[in-house]
DNA sequence: CCACAAATAGACCAGTCTGTCTATTTGTGG
DNA sequence: CCACAAATAGACAGACTGGTCTATTTGTGG
C-alpha cells in the first residue's frame, strides 16, 4: 500500500512535485475525512512525498488547511462559471444538481466543503474565518453578476443579490440535509426549492 | 483548574452522578469544539469524572456521541415544542431567530449541532447516520404537525409537511452561512426567507 | 560541471489518543 | 451491618499527533 514516491504518481499524470502531490492528497482526504480528522502523515503517505516537503512549502497544518479551503473553492467557482453559461436559471441550477447527484452516486459526493471545514474546525477560533468568508463572497458575487445579466432580458423580478444569496442558502440547507441522511431526493430540492422562489 | 470530583460540580447543582456529568461536559464539549477535536480525557476532566466512569456507562466514544446527538437533538424538539405554542407561523419563527441571535451574542451558538456533526463525522461511516436521521425526522414530524394544525384555520395553502421541510432547509442553509461567516445577519435571514416562501 | 535548491532519508520529540487493567474506596438498600 | 454496585485511583498499553532535527541525494539552470 506504500507509494513508491518515485516515477508517476497514481494517477497515472507526468509525475507532479511534491507541493502538488500533497495539495492533491489534502484536497481529497481533508473532503471525503475531514479536517481534524485527517492526520499530516496520512496526507504525506497518499502524497507519497516526505514530511520535510509539507515543511518547506507549507507553515503548519493549519497553513494546508487554507491551502485547501482555497483549492476548494476555486473549484466550485469553475464549476459555477460553467454552469452560468446556460442563460436560463432554473436550467443552471437543474444541472447543478445533476452534477450533484452523479457525484453522490459516486460517493465523492459529502456536501459543501466550506460548510464542512467550518464546522470541523470549530476548535481552531475564527483562523480560518477570513479565507472561508473571501471564497464565500466570490460565489455570491458571480451569481449576483448571472442574476444581473439574466434579469436584464427581464425574465426576474427579484434583486439579482438575494437570488444569489438565497441559491446559495438553498444549496447550503439541502446539501447539509443530504448530509445527515444520504438522501439524495435532498439534491432535487434544491432545483425544487429554487423554482419554488421563483414563483414567489 | 483541575475540578474536585468530591462535593458539588461547577454549575452549583446538587452534586450529580458521574454519567449525568460526563453527558454534560460532552454535551457542551461536542457542541462547541467539535466531537474530532474533543478527546475523552478533556471530558473527564471536564465532568470531573474518572475514564472508568465512563466506560461503565458508555461502550466507546462512539457511544457517547450517539448520545450526544440525541441530547442535542432533544433540546431542539423541546425548544421547538415551545416555540410552535404561537399559533401565527411567522411570529413563532422570529422568535426562533431571536433566540438563536441572542445565544450567537453569547458566543455560545455554533451553528446546528446535528449538521455539524454529520461534518465531523465524516471519517466515521455512516455510524452516525440512524440516530442522526432519526433525531431530524423528528424535528420535520413536529413542524408538520404544526404547520398542519395552523393550515386548519386557513392562513396557509402550502403543504404542512412541505413547509416543514423548507422551514429546516431554511434554518439549516442561514446556519451554515452564518457559521462561515460568523455574521448574525445570516440568522435574521432565517425569518425572512421564511416570509418570502409564504408569500409564494 | 558546478552550485544551489528541492527533495528524501530517517530518527526523534513530547504530547495526545482511545481503551484496558487491577485494585481500593464510597455509598446505599436490605 | 453486610453485601453489592458505583465510583475512584492510577498505572499502562500501543498507536498516533504535529513538528523538528541533521544529514544525504537528486535534479536543474547557468
Amino acid at each position: 500500500m506504500a507509494r513508491k514516491p518515485s516515477g508517476k504518481n497514481h494517477s497515472g499524470g507526468p509525475a507532479e512535485k511534491p507541493e502538488i502531490r500533497i495539495r492533491k492528497a489534502a484536497d481529497r482526504l481533508f473532503y471525503e475525512q475531514g479536517f481534524e480528522a485527517t492526520g499530516i502523515n496520512r496526507v504525506l503517505d497518499e502524497a507519497g512525498a516526505h514530511k520535510q516537503s509539507l515543511y518547506l512549502h507549507f507553515e503548519s497544518k493549519e497553513d494546508l488547511g487554507r491551502a485547501y479551503v482555497q483549492t476548494r473553492g476555486a473549484q466550485v467557482m469553475d464549476l459555477l462559471r460553467t454552469l452560468t453559461r446556460k442563460k436560463d436559471p432554473v436550467a443552471m441550477v437543474e444541472s447543478w444538481v445533476q452534477i450533484l447527484k452523479r457525484q453522490a452516486r459516486n460517493q465523492s459526493f459529502y456536501g459543501c466543503p466550506l460548510a464542512n471545514f467550518s464546522a470541523q474546525t470549530l476548535s481552531h477560533g475564527n483562523s480560518f474565518q477570513p479565507v472561508l468568508k473571501s471564497m464565500l463572497e466570490e460565489w455570491l458575487n458571480l451569481l449576483g453578476e448571472y442574476f444581473r445579466e439574466v434579469s436584464k432580458t427581464g425574465k426576474l423580478d427579484a434583486e439579482p443579490e438575494k437570488l444569489a444569496r438565497q441559491l446559495i442558502m438553498i444549496y447550503e440547507g439541502n446539501t447539509q440535509l443530504f448530509l445527515i441522511t444520504r438522501d439524495t431526493v435532498w439534491l432535487d430540492r434544491i432545483a425544487l426549492d429554487f423554482k419554488d422562489l421563483l414563483a414567489a
